[in-house]
DNA sequence: TGTACATCAGTGAACGCGCGTTCACTGATGTAC
DNA sequence: TGTACATCAGTGAACGCGCGTTCACTGATGTAC
């Protein structure tokens, strides 16, 4: 059957959020075209109605990864006030234990990495997106995004809870 | 037939040689087990006499990967020029274009962290084992770590190599 | 305004493929006598 | 020391499975008259 064309852009956007969130959540490789399409509320053959191939999906959640992280440090301004209370969120114990929400960069980068110029594209975009949203140096906010990246992916990487609150801690003491 | 004990040991040791370097320059998901044995000159049968399965290979592989970062990190010793070499080498565009010679934690951090318990424990003592090798203030040490792993893992997921080298350039003037 | 029809998002079965893993078999090595 | 035999790393075909992708089909919507 036909469908209502507001409704079908509404489940693009879906289908877009829930494979950021799952990407995120496990990688790009640990989920499938019809796990997203099941996220969304569809059936996977569904699927090639909206994009082309897995690819162009992930190039199109990690854009929206982005700009929901360029969004989120708009809001914090370019005050130094707002700066901290960003690191110490980005730092946190929640952001630590929920990637599916988190940042993309933190997620995913690696894996961007070894992907295709298009994904480092959508990435490198955000990246810039980010930088400005954030404010002041540039210099400064591209150190900062290394040292926090840096803290939350170590501290998920490693298996005692005590370490990994104290590398949280200790970039969170340093960077400023 | 059965085979010399010496020879042996040293395909295992081959095959964990191989198959952390390909981890680290494709990721786990990547990289098949099958590719892992003819990289060490084997077919993909032999491998269950050596291991259980593709997960204890990469068990053994980020140990590995991680004890070959100790040792670099060990013979820098806690020497402040020491240091700062550490710092300049990891940061280098070498490093950056040549992951598979380079640093478990930055090729494979993200991964690690949604594996297993066992996976995570091979990292994080490979971690410690970094940190105590390193000298120095532990806290010190964490946060350089951190900031420095950050820096490759932006600077491999860009698309510009400007934008790239950039990064590297800042994480670098910035750590000390 | 009412009617006929083309569109196309969505369904679900089917495809080919590569993966991790298993298994029957091989035969030089190491051991027991 | 010489001989018989058990061992077990390695081979290569085969397995089941899940994946990305394709395709014939459906039928409510939007459009043309």
């Amino acid at each position: 059957m036909r469908y209502p064309a507001k409704e079908t852009a509404a489940k693009h956007e879906r289908i877009v959020k829930e494979a950021s969130r799952l990407f995120r959540e496990r990688g790009f490789e640990n989920v499938s075209v019809g796990e997203v399409m099941k996220a969304a509320g569809l059936t996977h053959g569904a699927f090639y109605a909206h994009f082309g191939s897995k690819q162009e999906l992930q190039e199109a959640a990690v854009a929206y990864g982005q700009s929901i992280s360029a969004g989120r440090a708009r809001s914090n301004g370019a005050k130094k006030q707002g700066r901290r209370a960003y690191a110490e969120r980005y730092l946190s114990q929640r952001h630590r234990d929920n990637p599916g929400d988190g940042c993309t960069m933190a997620a995913l980068a690696p894996e961007v990495a070894r992907s295709t110029p298009e994904l480092k594209t959508a990435f490198e975009r955000g990246f810039e997106e980010i930088l400005s949203a954030g404010g002041g140096d540039r210099k400064e906010g591209i150190f900062q995004t290394a040292a926090l990246l840096g803290g939350v992916v170590l501290a998920r990487a490693v298996r005692d809870p005590q370490l990994s609150d104290e590398i949280l801690e200790i970039v969170r003491q340093k960077v400023s």
